[in-house]
This record gives structure tokens, sequence and C-alpha cells, in this order.
DNA sequence: TAAAATATTAAGGCATGGCTAACATTAAAG
DNA sequence: CTTTAATGTTAGCCATGCCTTAATATTTTA
């Protein structure tokens, strides 16, 4: 279905996120832009951006700016989202150092599933969740939510194991 | 300290870990048996067993068993710790389906860190615990945990929130 | 002790992804 | 407007990693 689009090399993902981030945050992604990003010449960024123009992931007139296609940036998003939870997991779950953990969630994005994604993003919505309405019996609770998309309030009489 | 023994390539973690595991399995690693394994040539483990003999990974005499040094054997079963406490992650708390898991398992083993792990390791003994003991604030437990080594009881007076 | 199985070496291929240097285009400044 | 500075592009090249085949060597086994 998708050619080589779930096959990108973790480098290719970089560029397309690059490009993503830098749009979202001056409205355009320029050349040398995602260069300094990354910390490679120009040159590098344009093989990279020939590569992914080739392969409908981006849109790019010669020195003109570089945008995301539809398919392009349906990628993009989804290697940021996996960076973000992971983050999340790392930092708010497991309470590592924020430092560490972007560096480590810039090498898992490449890593982890769309349904691992999914479960962490539910995860967190669960334990949200949980916390406003009452005491979070987690991995049970976070069971039935994944089985059934419903929460179950702890009921005090039992044993609250 | 290591040399280039924490900037090994996954190929050469895969390596290790194999032959960590042949040697668990069967009492030892052959180079054929490596093959088997990962799918390739014999001559490519041979490649691969020269270096890792080059580093200090490694013992191998020609012709005879491939053994892990003590770094070597520290390595791979840090490896190989890294995949099985991911694959129960994913698989115990995730909920996710244990072929995909221990697919995926067997890239994040090669982007987690070290600390990552051993916060993975200590979730896990936490849950245990507090499941034993009693109910499981999670995430605040874990915390206190983390920060102190001991573990809390819920009180049933507060709002178990 | 010859045949079969296994291991090693040598040579090379290919994919990825980076670089420099020369050239082209665009933007800015006089 | 035109020169200069900044930016982008192209071409050619190189390093790394990791795999392969084919030829050769060694060991095992029948």
């Amino acid at each position: 279905m998708h050619g080589i689009t779930d096959n990108l090399s973790s480098k290719m993902e970089d560029y397309l996120e690059t490009i993503f981030i830098l749009k979202k945050e001056t409205g355009v992604a320029r050349v040398g832009e995602i260069a300094k990003s990354l910390k490679v010449k120009s040159s590098s960024v344009n093989s990279a951006v020939n590569f992914l123009k080739e392969h409908g992931l981006v849109i790019h007139e010669k020195y003109g700016y570089v945008r995301l296609t539809k398919e392009g940036d349906r990628i993009a998003s989804e290697v940021k989202s996996k960076h973000d939870i992971f983050f999340r997991f790392l930092t708010e779950f497991l309470m590592l150092d924020p430092k560490k953990a972007e560096k480590e969630a810039c090498s898992i994005e490449h890593a982890i599933s769309k349904e691992t994604f999914q479960r962490l993003t539910k995860l967190f919505k669960f334990l949200e969740d949980g916390f406003k309405e009452g005491k979070p019996r987690i991995l049970e609770k976070f069971e039935i939510y994944l089985k059934t998309g419903k929460r179950k309030k702890c009921e005090r009489e039992k044993s609250c194991r």
C-alpha cells in the first residue's frame, strides 16, 4: 500500500520530522534550516529532500521551501508523536532525567510500533481519567479500559488491591 | 573506559546476544549455529566474530567454539535483559500481542538506556510487591519507591486517589 | 582414509549517508 | 540596478557496515 513509506530509514524519518517541526515553529522549512537542525551540510539535505520527493513525501521546487505532502506529514507527525509519548513515558512514568529522556526518545521514536504508541497514549489517558475519578487500580483498570474502552471505579469495599 | 564497547552497532549486539543465548541453550556457540540463528552466511559470522575478538568481547580459536569474554558476556546479558524487560512491558503492561512484542523488543533492545532498563525493572518489582501488600496507587507509590527505595501502604482513610 | 560437514579467507557488492568544491540562484545593500 | 553576500544545487567522492559468493582449509564421520 505505501511502497517505501513504511520502510523508511531512521535518517529519513529524522528529515521528515525536522521539516514538520520547522514548519510548525517558523511557518516554513528551508534547506539551510533543516541542515542546521540536523547538523549536516546543505548538500546532504538536498540529497535527502530529493529522495523524499521521489517517494512523494515532500514537495520542493528548486530554491524554494520544502513542504510535506499529505503522506509525508502523516509519517512525520507519527514519528513526532512517538517521540513525545515516549518522552512522557520516560519522564512522567519512569521519572528519568528530561535531558536523557529527550535523547533516548530520539532513538526510540524509530523503533516503536504504531500499536505501542497507541497503547501508551491510552495508558496516559487512562491514568489522567483515573486520577480524576478516584483511585487507579492501574493495571487491572487499564486492562479493562483497553478491552472495553470503558473505565471502572475502584470499589472502596473491596480489598482495593 | 570501555573503548568501542558502548558504541557497538545493533548488529554486533545481536551477534553477542545470539552467542549468549546459544551458550545458555545448548552449552556452546558454533559459527554455523550463530549463522543459522541470525539467518546469515557463516562467512558473515566469521567477520563479526573477528571484529568482536579484536575488541576483546569473544574468544575464538580457528575452527573452535565461540565464547564470550567477561566483558562480552556483560554486554550480551545486558542486551538480553533489555529485550526481556521490554517484552514484559509490552505484553504485561501494554498488553500487546506477544508475537509483535517479541519482534519489537528486538529493535528496542538496542535503543534503550541502561537507566531506562533499570527503571522498568524497578517498576515491575514495585508492582509485584504492591500487589502483595495492598492496593497500588501506582504512580505515586512508584515515585516514592524510586526516590526512597521504600514502599508505602495505601491508606484506606485518604481519598485514595 | 575418503567423503561430508563445517569453518575460514579473499574479493567484492551494495545501501546509506555524509563531505567538499564548483556552480547557480536569490536576496540584500550600496 | 548592480554588485555582493547568502543560500541552494550538483557532481564527484569517500567511509562504514554488513552481507554475499567462491575458493580453500580443517575437522568429523562413515
